[in-house]
DNA sequence: CGACCCCTTGAGGCTTCTCAAAATCCGTGG
DNA sequence: CCACGGATTTTGAGAAGCCTCAAGGGGTCG
């Protein structure tokens, strides 16, 4: 799995990386041209403040399946995505893995505060990163009340969806799983004014198994039997109408 | 099930409520003699900053299997919990439960940010508990940067374990959740200075049914094979020996 | 001592997993 | 434009793990 190349550029210059497998890429002005800037951290700070992150950013651009980085690994980055999907992870020894999450654009990577990250990240499609030294991010938020206010909501939404998490893994079926899945997918793809009819899924079977800790086989019977109920219908796999969201809902279990 | 009367008290205060089923408290003095305070967030704050906290306090005192919130109830309090055990908890329309944690002694419960929980909590054992307005309490977080950092550093903290217990509940087999969870319980007697052989579980077999995302019955049969293997022995059902817990680290899967 | 609650054990069933193969999609190249 | 190969999705059959239902054991408290 290809890994991104450590960066050695100072930021907000004009920066074209040299390292053939490097994706790395600064500009200026980029910040005043994001279109998700209303839903990342950014939004909670001044001019004067964003000019203290602005300062540190490098943006970078990924193919699909590109890891961002591992469980385990030192923390050196932090991230807020602009554009694309991205899976988060944990695996066991014996590789059985199981997504934390899915991240889009607006959503910021890299929460922890220790040294390591305790999951991986990976990309599901091509994926726009904005990315922080996070020792130097730590220390804007320190001196930014209304970044460390923003982060603290950030961690304490991102915990209320694990908690949603939790509940689905230890209590649901497969088929409320699956149905609570796409309700929720729904519910993002609405709040990001993207289409919802028909609703774009970014991760293919076998990402959406890992997340909802099933097979592959038992997300697929899945999706069968909610197109055979009439609760969906398929465009393609990734295609998906939600024809009675009101159906979705029953069978989401709550 | 009890639940705890609307408190009207001031604060800081000598108080004792005559309502017939309340257990409210408040004592001048306590915090001085609290042997939690290393570990709560009030070990982040200077003296004027504890005062501001202080203020605002009230001590309660609850017997087991109390609630002390409900999910989607007005959060009107915020608690830091001194002594005992409690479990929080989110259930489906068909009254499935999971519970999502269980938090001890300086753990702090109401981390969102939202006007409703999103989970419900309820004591295990008798349970004393440091209960804060949770508007005034936010005031105060953004009046001193250190709370609001150290409610940042609990979020993700509690982040992490959530995202464990994603992947136990995911991927993990019956017997793998049941080793994983004693090596927790018993991390988290270390961290507190409780005895770790025998390991004393606060909680019924049913409860950490209801934590693995299992049955009572399979609970308990995974008990009896572990003590089979010559893992764990039992003192009696809650008193639990790890006997070998290389071995127990080997079958919680990694 | 008895009642109750919790824990444990047993038997059978059901959901999901595993293994296998067919169908579909998609990019590539002829 | 069509044929091909690989990957992904879907479907099928059988096995396994966990759940459900049921009953027995052990401790505690009135």
């Amino acid at each position: 799995m290809p890994r991104l190349e450590p960066a050695s550029s100072p930021a907000t210059e004009i920066k074209i990386q040299p390292a053939p497998h490097s994706h790395l890429q600064a500009r200026t002005g980029v910040c005043e041209a994001c279109t998700v800037r209303g839903l990342t951290i950014c939004s909670s700070l001044g001019p004067t403040d964003h000019d203290k992150l602005a300062g540190l950013v490098q943006h970078l651009h990924l193919e699909p399946h590109q890891a961002i980085f591992q469980e385990d690994e030192a923390a050196d980055y932090v991230y807020t995505i602009t554009s694309g999907c991205v899976a988060m992870s944990k695996s066991l020894a014996d590789g059985r893995r199981q997504i934390t999450g899915f991240m889009g654009p607006g959503d910021f990577l890299g929460l922890a505060v220790e040294e390591a990250h305790h999951y991986s990240a990976e990309t599901l499609t091509p994926t726009r990163l904005c990315r922080y030294p996070r020792k130097r991010f730590r220390s804007v938020m320190q001196s930014v009340p209304a970044l460390e206010q923003r982060m603290y909501a950030l961690a304490a939404d991102e915990l209320a969806l694990a908690q949603e998490q939790i509940l689905l893994l230890g209590r649901k079926t497969a088929l409320e799983r699956l149905a609570t899945f796409l309700l929720m997918m729904r519910r993002r793809a609405e709040q990001r004014g993207l289409p919802t009819n028909p609703l774009r899924l970014a991760m293919a079977r076998n990402e959406v198994a890992d997340y909802l800790g099933l097979t592959v086989e038992t997300v697929s019977r899945g999706f069968s039997k909610l197109r055979a109920m009439g609760a969906i219908t398929l465009d393609s796999a990734e295609l998906v109408r939600l024809a009675k969201p009101a159906l979705l809902e029953e069978l989401s279990g709550a």
